[in-house]
RNA sequence: GCGCGUGUAGCUCAGUUGGAUAGAGCAACCGCCUCCUAAGCGGUAGGCCCCUGGUUCGAAUCCAGGCACGCGCGCCA
């Protein structure tokens, strides 16, 4: 791992930087250590040279000149190098790093105390998910493993609307358009596919209420009704929920993503976190009641638009009433905006209130799985205690980008309360959405030539119930991976070969969530998908199945185990790191450590297509080194065991990035 | 109208918070399975980094102004 490598060459430049010029250390840029384009100019790049030249009025050049003769040799690292315009390059000590990756693997980095609440996933609990909740699912967990890689401690949280428009439709359908009572229903959610047949449905009474508007009246009861707990829509509704959650936690499970809590907003009405959160708003002058004008009645929250402040002018035309978001209805009732704010409070442990809790289920990893509670009544004393949640020093929201404005508001809403620190520390993690490519709506029959506008992308609509959902997904990319798996290895099992081509869809679509930026709008191309070639995470468990097959057997012919063979490679001449042996192994070693860096990176920015980049940029490297040189057959045994130990740490560190990408590595492709 | 985002090879996208010769994958074309798995590898071809100006040792990257496209802006969630 490079980190710590890092670290130790900024403290020494630092050092020297500190003893040259009169800087104090304050004045002292960050000190960037970069990967050299070629590897001729040096292992790293530190580009501190340009940083001081403003300040120095120098050249960088003669800067890094200064600094390379001032600091002479450093200890672990050498001389550094001037070059080019002004970098500062250093070479490595490349077999103490190589012995260095082979090592007892380091202790994980301590858990931190302070904990991290991730809320994603959040699927309208109506009907099955589909390709765009994989990527929200695909971004939140793989968040997820990064934090805790890096040893935060994270919470896992999925939202769960069970009182809104969407599910009070469904409710809708079952009563009005099949007329079906509860005991019906329960039946229906015994069989396989509700959540299908609620996709349909939802679809069917969307169609239904714009053949005549007046109908519309049935989504305001029900609607109505689930606030209240008002039967049979409400225990319609309970029991579709409650099935159509489980349905979704089947099909993420199949994608390895798990969770810690399910926080269902029914039970944040019910134990009136909103009226509690009323309070603070009120008290703390956040929200006041407009009285007069187009929203009088209403609680309103003044909407912060720092560009129309910063412009200051009358703006007469603009409606002054058209910067205020309604929190509180006229009639009294609550907006999304407000129960969320509620819930935000909760998850940093300022809201006074907690729910209860329920258990759930365990999760396939053995993972337990909670769910909120209204229910007052004391657990029984059999049953274990729910650990403590909320209470979180950060949140992550991974929301997609059109509720942008929404997640704004809640962090201006905390700030207004007095929480300045809980709205830094709210962060909207916002990504694109994902629509269908013109061949694959066309495919799917939802691209009217004769309607076409000539968009490159046809948007997804649950509501029209135009979509891939997402088991369908996932049952043809591991249909497709089986009759791969077969092909190649007839002599495995079914069984065997289930298992593997499981793994394999599972990489596909994850490194497939993954691999684009979070700010692009994916044009989901069912084609594409299916793909295993080329920059896809079958490519990426292929490399690394590969690798291991060799170390396998070299172990079996030889019994080289590499970390019992430490020494001997201290004493094993290591020519073979050097950029004459132009096989890339040393490349291949190096750019392995640099896991730790990447992971860092792809937290800061939370632009986790830099770990699925860097993941395909390391395969295809070793790529490159398993066709120019041979490891089991080469014939210098010295060689032979630089190599293989390139081949190891390779393999571990791959393996690593596959799992915090939450894929696995088959054991043959 | 206002806000946010995007514009890089035929297509889909990277480009390390301003750095060394702008890179991948797909598609096209030409090669490579007596050799650790060809889900692979090598090669050829393909670029006014949307436009114009500015900032500086240096700009695909930062700033200003355009153009094009997407999304958002409700007493919906």
């Amino acid at each position: 791992m490079i980190l710590p490598l890092h670290a130790r060459l900024r403290s020494q430049i630092t050092s020297v930087i500190q003893s040259l010029y009169d800087l104090g250390t304050e004045s002292i840029p960050p000190i960037v250590v970069e990967q050299p384009p070629n590897r001729r100019f040096g292992d790293l790049a530190v580009t501190i040279a340009f940083e001081l030249a403003r300040r120095l009025k120098k050249p960088p050049r003669l800067i890094a000149q200064e600094i390379s003769e001032a600091a002479g040799d450093l200890k672990e690292f050498g001389r550094l190098h001037p070059t080019g315009a002004g970098y500062l390059n250093v070479f490595l000590d490349r077999a103490a790093l190589t012995r260095d990756g082979l090592g007892k693997p380091q202790p994980a980095p301590q858990t931190q105390a302070l904990k991290i609440i991730v809320e994603h996933t959040a699927i309208n609990p109506n009907k099955a998910a589909h390709v765009g909740h994989l990527r929200n699912a695909t971004l939140g967990d793989t968040l997820c493993r990064l934090l805790r890689f890096r040893g935060t401690s994270v919470e896992v949280q999925n939202y769960i609307d069970d009182t809104g428009v969407q599910v009070a439709d469904v409710v809708v359908g079952f009563r009005e358009l099949e007329h079906q009572n509860i005991e019906d229903i329960k039946q229906l959610t015994d069989k396989p596919g509700f959540d299908y047949y609620c996709w349909d449905l939802y679809a069917r009474v969307t169609t239904w209420y714009e053949e005549n508007d007046n109908r519309l009246s049935h989504r305001r009861t029900a609607l109505e009704d689930l606030e209240h707990g008002i039967d049979p829509s409400a225990s319609i509704a309970r029991i579709v929920t409650d099935k159509i959650v489980r349905c979704h936690l089947n099909t993420m499970a199949r994608l390895d993503v798990e969770y810690d809590l399910l926080s269902w907003e029914g039970d944040i009405l019910r134990l009136a976190f909103w009226d509690r959160a009323f309070e603070v708003l009120k008290s703390s002058g956040a929200v006041f009641l407009q009285q007069g004008g187009r929203l009088s009645g209403c609680w309103v929250m003044p909407i912060g638009d720092t560009a129309v402040e910063v412009a200051g002018d009358e703006e007469s035309d603009l409606d002054p009433e058209t910067r205020l978001k309604v929190i509180v209805r006229s009639n009294g009732t609550v907006t999304y905006v407000g129960k969320d704010i509620a819930y935000q409070l909760w998850k940093f442990g300022l809201l006074g209130l907690d729910f209860n809790y329920r258990w759930f289920g365990r999760q396939p990893s053995g993972r337990p799985l909670w769910a909120t509670s209204s229910d007052t009544t004391p657990n029984s004393a059999k049953q274990v205690p729910p650990p403590a949640f909320g209470h979180a020093e950060g949140v992550y929201n991974v929301i997609d980008t059109r509720q942008s404005y929404l997640q704004d508001l809640l962090a201006q809403a905390l700030e207004a309360m007095d929480h300045p620190l809980a709205a830094e520390r709210s962060v909207h993690f916002s990504y694109e959405m994902v629509a269908l490519s013109r061949a694959t709506a066309q495919a799917l029959g939802h691209l009217d030539l004769t309607l076409d506008n000539g968009k490159p992308f046809v948007e997804v609509s649950g509501r029209k119930g135009l979509g891939v959902k997402a088991d369908d997904l996932l049952n043809q990319v591991t249909d497709r991976a089986e009759s791969e798996v077969s092909s190649r290895h007839a002599d495995l099992s079914p069984e065997t070969r289930r298992e593997i081509a499981t793994q394999i869809a599972t990489a596909a679509i994850r490194y497939f969530m993954i691999k684009f930026s979070r700010s692009k709008v994916i044009a989901f191309d069912i084609d594409e998908a299916l793909s295993f070639e080329g920059e896809t995470g079958p490519y990426l468990q292929y490399a690394t199945v590969r690798a291991r097959r060799i170390l396998e057997k070299l172990e079996n012919r030889d019994g080289i185990e590499l970390h019992n063979r430490l020494e001997e490679l201290a004493s094993t001449s290591s020519d073979s790191l050097t950029a004459s042996a132009g096989d890339g192994l040393w490349d291949l070693i190096l750019e392995s450590s640099r896991l730790d860096e990447i992971a860092e990176q792809s937290v800061r920015s939370l632009e986790l297509s830099t770990l699925a980049k860097y993941t395909f940029g390391l395969a295809q490297k070793f790529n490159g080194f398993y066709h120019s040189s041979p490891v089991i057959g080469e014939p210098n045994a010295g060689t032979r065991l630089w190599r293989a130990a390139g081949v190891k740490i390779f393999a571990t560190q791959m393996t690593k990035a596959l799992q915090l990408m939450g894929c696995q590595v088959p054991e043959r492709m």
